[in-house]
DNA sequence: CGAAATCTTGAGTATAATCAAAAACGGTGG
DNA sequence: CCACCGTTTTTGATTATACTCAAGATTTCG
């Protein structure tokens, strides 16, 4: 089936608005992109490493990651993606995938062919700039995933991936009053950060113990944004968000 | 001053060259493209995070890094960079740098002024394509990078950053019957490995009791490249190399 | 309500860090 | 060519962070 959002909300469209005024011929391409609608329940591989896609997936809504596997059967995650996100436009360029994308929570996806892809991108070249520069972020994102897990300890390195998910999930509107819903298990975590999820959880309670969270299910509370920040050292300059959106 | 490279040893064109066949005209354009040569001594920063530089750099030879600081003043490297690579080219759509680049032996660069980047993509969409996809090759080697440090133990985790290098360098011509030239203190290692100075050394000595590398001065060998490749649980898919390089 | 997943706790272990000092190496200048 | 200096590599001893294993408590969901 095609898409049919209301304008607002597309979460592609809105993202792209977020960067740069857009004309109303290169909004009309954009809400005249075929996607092909889905929704994936928790826990499920949308594509895998080793694939050879010849369509990229919109994360419309729900949690993502995704991982590589080692030899030894050990999973990382290599990002977490959230609505608005693509996590494998890479492969419009690299044909073979080197990670695999998973479901955290149920997930409504939205699959855009890379022919269409590559039409939209021909005839809009502000459209390849913006798509080129998410993909610039993502590589932002992973090369402070590098520094959080070759060089912060326990805490820090917790409260940080918590920093950016909820600067993150601030910029597409979904935290309110430093309360945010993160359906992401300890064990997730556990993959995200490079630990064992009992170390995980001992550092949770670390963190609920020094008042820096606050957590009922799966929901996440900041009690002191400032505090949380300056336990993880966190510096959002590496997220490039744009001013009205950088809340951090 | 201006580039005057012999048309095979411009390494930017060599390696565009490497992906497909260049037209005439592209080719001229890139041979025409303004560079600005320059000789960098070792370990003197060429881009510091925070900048918001105009120009990118092209590695035209030497070894260079990128690396950011945490809080605590440790380093974390998140990339090492060869000739032909250009660490730098995000800074083209984002405008403000979050990680510097620094040498690591002598280097000889080449600055190139992101207008005339700028220009050269909107002429010829096929070259915006490759650069493209060369930044996404950099963010699929910073995944990699982060299941390395985040799910590798030692050993493993030396010789995948070894395994990774070889490849790399043999792409661009530098190995020769399993020998290269790595010159990459072990300081560096650790800081690219995300452990101390004191257990690389260790590891080291631990590769080289099972006859996996054999090392005098910088120069490194490479006895058996299948045994290394086992041991560093090395898969290259994810450097995207395309075939009559992909010699791994 | 019951089963499965997730979270929590404890005890013992392993990998890697830190600290400190010595040996080897590489480049420089006399 | 050799002595000297700074850097890099190496070694040893101790400590710390995080892992593993195992079991019990709690939550979630059908």
């Amino acid at each position: 089936m095609q898409a049919s959002f209301h304008p607002d909300y597309n979460p592609l469209i809105r993202k792209l608005e977020s960067i740069f005024k857009l004309t109303d011929d290169e909004r009309q391409a954009l809400q005249n992109l075929p996607m092909q609608m889905a929704t994936i329940k928790e826990d499920q591989d949308i594509v895998r490493e080793g694939d050879r896609p010849s369509r990229s997936c919109l994360i419309v809504s729900g949690f993502a990651c995704a991982y590589k596997m080692t030899a030894h059967g050990k999973r990382q995650i290599v990002s977490f993606t959230i609505a608005g996100d693509i996590p494998d436009l890479q492969s419009l360029h690299l044909k073979v995938l080197d990670s695999s994308v998973s479901t955290i929570s149920r997930c409504s996806v939205g699959f855009i062919a890379h022919e269409d892809l590559r039409a939209l991108c021909e005839r809009y070249p502000r459209i390849t700039a913006a798509f080129w520069r998410e993909t610039l972020i993502d590589a932002a994102i992973f090369r402070e995933w590098v520094v959080n897990v070759g060089r912060r300890e326990g805490s820090s390195r917790m409260a940080h991936i918590l920093c950016e998910l909820i600067v993150r999930l601030k910029a597409v509107g979904l935290v309110e009053d430093d309360v945010c819903d993160l359906p992401i298990t300890q064990g997730e975590f556990a993959d995200a950060l490079g630990f064992s999820p009992v170390h995980v959880n001992r550092v949770f309670q670390q963190l609920r113990a020094e008042g820096l969270i606050l957590t009922q299910g799966t929901r996440l509370t900041i009690p002191d944004w400032d505090r949380l920040k300056m336990a993880a050292e966190f510096d959002p300059t590496y997220l490039h968000l744009v001013q009205e959106n950088a809340a951090a």
